[in-house]
DNA sequence: CAGCATCCTCGGCGATACTG
DNA sequence: CAGTATCGCCGAGGATGCTG
């Protein structure tokens, strides 16, 4: 337990220096990361295009399949994709012009990223077992078994 | 890319084979992973709780100062805290009640999530400018050298 | 069929005030 | 100082309709 300014003020250097790792220590990764991962949508479309190339049609159908909710909408698959192309991790080919023919593809980063997404979904569905007994734990000595 | 209903639907088979991996396959890691990596703060609080143990007062101020942005509010530090702990992945110690002294640090499940955060975190910021380097050719061949 | 514009919903998060 | 309750904002994401 931290129990001064100073120790307050190490303990922050320190992590900063922590998240750092390489110096680079301009504005935090997290925020980066989450972004990547926290949305809905993103580390489930890195999951099916690391296995092959899509075109904007199939992957709407497939990830609809895939996540227990409806499909997504094109709108935010749209959005979704040309998000992550920005951030370099997917490609897009134009081939046709009439009618469109695009397909969607992960480049070199983006393989690696969808290695590290895949690394934690694993982890998580892994460790699913615990954490639902310590869900269930919880509620029991909180809602004191009343559901 | 995909052509027939029957590829596609292999095609589903074969990532919710890939998703599941031991026979986990009820219902979708990817929105319990994005749930604990996907918020603004649940990321932070795992990075700052894995060096010691804090009193809440002191992490609102370590991860107020941690992210670029303000202070989280106290209301939810605690949100946050309390469904960490609903997981399984943070422990609460509850030490005085006059006035009330409260400690938190991290189980071993929370360890182990710490973990694959702080790598994520960190492979994310070794990558940070390839990542600019992208979105800055994204906007250039988009807005046409426009900003 | 890919992509964009418009409108709307809803949940995460912040601010403030109050209790023990 | 820990925790809760109330209110309000804002942005992600869904639905629909139109273009090339």
């Amino acid at each position: 337990m931290i129990r001064s300014e100073a120790e307050t003020e190490a303990m922050i250097a320190a992590l900063r220096a922590e998240m750092a790792t390489n110096g680079h220590r301009r504005d935090d990764p997290v925020r980066v990361t989450t972004a990547l991962m926290g949305d809905r949508w993103s580390p489930l479309i890195l999951l099916v295009l690391g296995m092959d190339t899509w075109r904007q049609a199939d992957l709407r159908r497939v990830l609809g399949r895939l996540s227990s909710e409806g499909e997504i909408s094109q709108r935010v698959l749209t959005l979704k994709l040309r998000a992550l192309e920005r951030e370099g991790f997917v490609a897009r080919h134009a081939t046709g012009h009439v009618p469109p023919q695009v397909t969607y593809g992960l480049t070199d980063l983006g393989r690696e990223l969808q290695e590290q997404v895949y690394r934690q979904v694993c982890w998580v569905a892994e460790r699913k077992d615990r954490i639902e007994a310590a869900r269930a734990h919880f509620d029991r000595a909180h809602f004191d078994r009343a559901d």
